[in-house]
DNA sequence: ATGACAGTCTGCGACTGA
């Protein structure tokens, strides 16, 4: 099962490279960030030609995560638990493949947090204690689960262009950082981690100053790996081709391939 | 450095993102 995700930085405007990436890279699921419009806005149509069906939780102009499979997704999830008082469209969860070798698939857009200090870096942290919080519930049932998306977060300094001028952003805040170690320290595994060691290796790169060309970008999009699927990962990488295109996603695709 | 870039709607400027 190949499984794959991105924050397209709106579903509209990038639909001509979601579905070359669609026909590109075969995915069986897709995890999709930052789909910037309502779930019934999504165009369902132009995937369906390519044998995909689509399960989104959206909102207006901005957030919204949608997740694209061959097969229909099962025992749908349409929000992050913990907060009923959260509205924004940042987390969808789902089942997919055969019973004998199921995934339970989570599309995350986790907070920006920016600037630290904030509301916003204060919601951010809480937003990530609930994922811990979730993730464990998950751990304790034994399913295999990938959690997908745009954490936002840059793990270590090695994902980081610039790691002096980004020592008090929100991607790079040790309170950030704790939380994300948190679920390793639970368990999952950096699916990238497993199959390349270099540092400075991206998924994103700022529209501004030339960052794609200089290549000076973040490591923020993420797959983390419960042991179960752990065990039946064979590939992982970053696919850094739709990144280059005309009016491309300031964010690239990753992917990884799970046995069976 | 008042900045850059790109998307959305409140729309031809303001807000958000990372």
């Amino acid at each position: 099962m190949k499984i794959a995700s991105w924050n397209v930085n709106s579903v509209k405007v990038r639909l001509p490279h979601l579905l070359d990436f669609l026909k590109n890279a075969q995915p069986d699921v897709l995890c999709l960030q930052e789909i910037k419009c309502l779930a019934d806005d999504f165009p369902r149509l132009e995937v369906a030609t390519l044998g995909y069906k689509v399960e989104a939780l959206g909102q207006r102009a901005y957030n919204g995560v949608a997740i694209l499979s061959r097969e229909p997704a099962r025992e749908i999830v349409f929000g992050l638990p913990g907060d009923d008082g959260d509205d924004h469209a940042r987390y969808l969860e789902a089942t997919f493949g055969p019973s004998g070798a199921a995934v339970r698939v989570a599309s995350i857009y986790l907070p920006n947090g920016n600037p630290s200090g904030t509301d916003k870096f204060t919601y951010k942290l809480g937003w990530m204690d609930r994922l811990n919080t979730h993730a464990a519930g998950l751990l304790r049932r034994e399913i295999p689960f990938v959690l997908a998306g745009d954490y936002n977060v840059c793990p270590t300094d090695d994902d980081v262009y610039d790691p002096v001028g980004f020592r008090d952003d929100a991607l790079c805040r040790i309170e950030a950082r704790s939380r994300f170690r948190a679920l390793l320290y639970q368990g999952l595994v950096d699916a990238y981690r497993v199959f390349h060691r270099e540092p400075h290796k991206y998924t994103y790169w700022d529209y501004q100053a030339g960052r794609w060309q200089r290549d000076e970008g973040l490591r923020i999009d993420h797959m983390l790996l419960s042991p179960h699927a752990a065990d039946r990962i064979v590939g992982c990488d970053i696919d850094k081709s739709p990144r280059g295109k005309e009016r491309a996603s300031d964010h690239t695709p990753i992917w990884c391939e799970l046995a069976g």
